[in-house]
DNA sequence: GCTCCCAAATTCCTATAGGATCTACGATCA
DNA sequence: TGATCGTAGATCCTATAGGAATTTGGGAGC
């Protein structure tokens, strides 16, 4: 490695002239964490070190160390001389508790940030609704997935506005949508979904509590029972 | 390496000589992860690489491993070309975000597990009620750390009982008693924590479950004031 | 006495090498 | 024909080596 340290043309990481400011293990998280986020790492795919190591043009040394802290993160799975696993798709169980655990949670992370949300908090989750761009009849995946993510980004300011970070953490740790957004497709989008985050949010800056928490029971409720058709369905991208 | 792997005197995990099960990182994980846990690395010790490989006669390989899981898992914190620090002792803000959170999550905990604890469960639970041995006046840390370690498994015991993993796996992951524990010892232990088990405990045995969230809620909040005193204060130890 | 600079030591980070383990395939035997 | 065994190749796991980055200590200058 030369002593002028650069992400230069030919590494495996794009084409950007930048001192290194993170280490490779880290850029190599970072790249796996959102392959296996947005699934182009299918859940239940063989992650083969050696394999990585050879595609993404580095050592086994920092792909073992971003696997190690995936494997932490639930997003993998390891088994000893074997290797490791992409966490398989959600099964009908884990949906269930899944939404239990969402449907106690984000009612009070609602009702929270009707508490201590500030104006510009707010607006900029007016912002993300706005952006919401539910996909036409037709489109393609990409634009469920894209989709998936603006339903997301939504829940994470609603979180970050409450102030609490271990609610945060707790969300993000659940992963809700990665783990869901594949259903999305199989069933379609509704336009429910902005529609019910308008009224969470129009609860939530006219400060109240409990029709925060109401309006986010909702939401879940219905979002539960639309995407519980998929569940059973085999995929048919 | 011989080709017979077993774990035999002089290696650095004891003298069992029994066929190797795990790999070694695994095994580093677990050692790490206990030490810090029970504090014997200190929250904001410096953790080094270098020095763990030496102390534990093995190469940077594993511990590396070791510690990028335990980043994951929150125990350690890594700043790039620094190295790893173990995280630090609670602040006033953490540890309020944590009740929150606790009187959040676990008052429904106590509930859903009125709705389906197993009468075997409800047992344990009462086993693990009855071996509680709060520590003497003039009783050393290890007591203290025994009694936090009690305390947890009961609260683990009823987390289980509800039968939704998510909801053990999200309170694992706030580890509160390995938080909480060092405020235990700086201002003792009063006898109320076994009591107010006690009545969480009687109302799920008699699947109340309203009655399991108050008798946790109060549980909690008890829990809260009596540690907060604490938090200001230096260590006494 | 304090500050700055430089060199040496230490530590972090990654690549490489080698051994252990697993998997797949072909050959042999009953 | 099916089961078993052996071998080769692939992959996992750990140790070691070397370079990069940071820290530490000592000396010089103000």
């Amino acid at each position: 490695m030369a002593a002028v340290q650069t992400t230069s043309v030919g590494s495996p990481f794009g084409s950007v002239n930048a001192p290194r400011r993170s280490v490779l293990a880290d850029e190599i998280y970072e790249i796996l964490k959102s392959k296996l986020m947005d699934n182009v790492v299918e859940p239940g795919a063989r992650l083969s070190i050696d394999g990585l190591s050879r595609d993404l043009k580095v050592s086994a040394t920092p792909i073992r160390e971003a696997l190690a802290r995936l494997e932490s993160d639930g997003l993998v799975t390891k088994k000893a001389h074997h290797g490791y696993t992409a966490a398989p798709l959600i099964d009908a169980r884990t949906f269930e508790e899944l939404f239990r655990m969402r449907l106690l949670l984000e009612p009070a992370c609602a009702s929270w940030a009707a508490q201590v949300a500030t104006p510009r908090q707010i607006t900029g989750m007016e912002d993300l609704i706005a952006e919401m761009k539910p996909p036409l009849s037709g489109d393609g995946y990409e634009s469920y997935k894209a989709f998936a993510s603006q339903d997301a980004a939504f829940h994470v300011a609603l979180a970050t506005a409450t102030g609490v970070g271990l609610m945060v953490e707790t969300l993000e740790r659940l992963r809700p949508h990665a783990q869901l957004y594949r259903l999305y497709y199989t069933i379609g989008i509704a336009d429910d979904t902005m529609r019910e985050h308008e009224r969470v949010l129009e609860a939530v800056t006219r400060r109240d509590e409990a029709g925060a928490a109401q309006a986010m029971s909702a939401h879940l409720t219905a979002s539960r029972a639309r995407l519980a058709g998929a569940l059973g369905q085999p995929e048919t991208d």
